[in-house]
DNA sequence: TTTGTTTAGATGCAACTTGCACCTAGGCGC
DNA sequence: GCGCCTAGGTGCAAGTTGCATCTAAACAAA
């Protein structure tokens, strides 16, 4: 999902490995809402993000429109800039196929992740509801006293 | 869950805007397996933390070990050294009561992004089984040649 | 007794990413 | 002219990551 490449997992193997640190989600969102809605541009962008974040953190408009750059770069979106209306002009992102294919991906990875994200939360609110607590958490309270 | 706090939400609410670049998700599934095991040293986290991976991108031990450490600057576990069994001393970690509330947060911080996530996909892959083509796909497969 | 292997924890550093502050510049209302 | 909104950026300090490398104990084999 990124320049760095995965040496881990077969070529063309969908892995979240090369996504580095996720990008906080923004690039699936960015090209999703380019695949709605065609094209937009990074101002427009900004207002739909906040209302289709993964997250409930704020994504800065800096880090907008370094994705994008971003996507460019990596031959995901290509820009144009527009200036065919009042106001300061737009740079219009749209979406390659190469990119249509890398939103597949990523919604596959994140498919994937949402469930084992499910599963984690399942395990976990299981454990939390045992009753006997295990011995070592009197040596916690011990140690954290 | 990091040192930087956040300043859009209201105190002690557990949004994600302070997990800086999410660790990978290496925090809660440690948390979780301290809790679980009652205690543990860096070396067999290790082992485990690959079975227990949100993603499957391979946890560096370097990542865990500083992980690790970053939590119990936080309060979040408690560190003894442990030299009763052959073999070099192991740092042994034990989850702290602040811990435990902190593994509760991240719970429901990826109960929340588990939901908005399968969410996300269910849209991303309505929107893809669209027959009809948007006519800026046109322009977009223009702009890619 | 020297060598190598496994376990265990840690550090150094270059590369990368992030958040915040700040900047340019057009158009619009007053 | 002045301030505000739209639009797209840049600069930089601070933080994070991946990889290579290091220490050091126990133990097995040569």
């Amino acid at each position: 999902m990124t320049h760095r490449a995965c040496f881990r997992h077969p070529k063309d193997y969908p892995c979240t490995c090369a996504m580095g640190n996720l990008y906080r989600f923004v690039e699936p969102v960015v090209l999703f809402l380019l695949k709605r809605k065609g094209q937009s541009y990074g101002y427009e962008l900004s207002g739909e993000l906040a209302k289709h974040a993964l997250t409930d953190a704020a994504i800065e408009a800096a880090a907008l429109y370094r994705t994008l750059r971003q996507l460019e770069k990596n031959g995901f979106v290509c820009s144009q800039w527009d200036s065919g209306h009042s106001g300061p002009a737009r740079r219009l992102y749209i979406l390659t196929e190469l990119g249509e294919l890398h939103l597949e991906e990523w919604i596959s990875v994140l498919d994937h992740l949402s469930k084992s994200m499910a599963r984690f939360v399942l395990e976990a609110q299981l454990q939390s509801s045992q009753p006997e607590p295990h011995p070592a958490v009197v040596a916690a309270v011990a140690c954290s006293a």
